[in-house]
DNA sequence: CGTTTTTCATGGATTTTTCAGGAAGTGGGG
DNA sequence: CCCCACTTCCTGAAAAATCCATGAAAAACG
């Protein structure tokens, strides 16, 4: 689950720094000094993430390499370089790299970097339409309103985040834990009784006959799961 | 084919300076001017991007409006500000910016990281998600739902783990001690019984004539097999 | 203060674990 | 060839553990 993270770079301060704050949030790490090296690694590790110095030892520099490995592969690339001139800067996004980020720069900033990236380079995209029909349920996502049979339900702050989540994941089972990570936050991982309550709050709300529920089903120690007949999860505009 | 970008900014010379550098490189564009606006825009028109700035009239600032729009749409989105600081920045990245680029900021450079980010989000990579197919039994790991004859079949938590583990290794005995270790832990690697107290509740909820197994195979005093007809063990979209 | 969120206890249902009886197969010795 | 001891499996059933819906009340919030 952890994403592999490939450091090109030739002084070893700064591979160590760098390797050192990504490796504290949870990224595995490798590191090579040179062009060929990293181009290589490339190749055999599959990382999902280059960490790119531009300035390297070797026949390749930064923009070659690179461009060498955008021939054979789509990773995320973020240069990472002490050349401020705004040339140097279009050169990398022309040569394909995903964004640019001047020395010095904060371990916060990388990290929201390179963060942003993988989420964008790792996800499968998910499919999200602003007004979401299931039965009788419509929930509009821009608006943040819900409405049963045409009318409309107000919703708790909590409740209309849970409902989000299953919505996001209709007619697919959604585990405790990623339910009570999403909503409340990792800390409450195992605190199952928030669940349970807020699940009976949107029941009481929601379901024609909440001790008989039609939308939200149990998956008895699994999870809840939002159910829709059938294609019809999705709609046009609001 | 043209990407339609969305600008907000409540200052008409920014918007009509950015507009005009993006539409002389091709891309379509739209403008708002404050929050409300721009997420409804967002909902309708379905822009490939959203250049927002933070600071912004009304009561929806530019984090309020990244955030609500991330909870209906996955839409690439740069941050466009004044606001150098970097825990300004962070706080970007935090709502699920893509980017975030302070002013003043050359045109070379707006256009580089639009590109930069459209690359990435504009891929329309198929999502397919795995679903297990073997004759009349039908498995989606996405969603953790099992199908008999297109019938929805409730399982609980251990039937689903070893079913789970069976459909993973279809085709091939898997012995006793694997089963056991996988699906209730290393400690339980002898205690057959539970083992078999479930292969008995799996055939009688998957099993045509659960006597006479036709899915769930008994390999006498080695372990189980779940058998499929024939190559077709792995298929394609949901 | 009214709403929302958190916390807790309870009964009842479901799931998991455990046990014992009996069928079927194996191999050795009479 | 038959009998017997041994093993392995299937089955039914019941005890033990777990899980869920619910009501209700305390705490936090605005």
């Amino acid at each position: 689950m952890s994403e592999k993270i490939l450091v090109v770079d030739d002084e070893p301060r700064v591979v160590r720094l760098v390797s050192e704050v990504l490796r504290a949030v949870g990224y595995q790490v490798l590191a090579a000094a040179s062009g060929e090296p990293a181009i290589e690694m490339v190749a055999l590790e599959q990382p999902d993430l280059v960490l790119l110095d531009i300035l390297l030892p070797g026949g390749l520099d930064g923009y070659e390499i690179c461009r060498r490995v955008r021939e054979f592969s789509d990773v995320a690339v973020i240069m990472l370089t002490a050349k401020a001139q705004e040339s140097d800067m279009l050169r990398g996004f022309d040569v394909g790299a995903d964004d640019y980020l001047t020395k010095p720069f904060s371990a916060k900033e990388l990290v929201a970097r390179v963060k942003a990236v993988l989420r964008r380079t790792q996800r499968p995209e998910e499919r999200v339409t602003a007004v979401f029909t299931c039965g009788e349920l419509e929930i509009s996502f821009a608006r943040r309103i819900v409405k049963v049979h045409g009318e409309g339900v107000s919703l708790t702050r909590t409740e209309y985040a849970l409902l989000h989540q299953l919505a996001l994941n209709a007619n697919r089972v959604m585990l405790h834990q990623d339910l009570l990570t999403k909503v409340w936050g990792p800390e409450y991982r195992d605190d199952i009784d928030y669940l349970r309550a807020y699940i009976r709050y949107l029941r009481r709300k929601l379901e024609p006959d909440p001790p008989n529920p039609r939308y939200i089903l149990t998956s008895p120690g699994v999870g809840y799961m939002l159910t829709c007949p059938e294609g019809e999860e999705a709609e046009a505009a609001d």
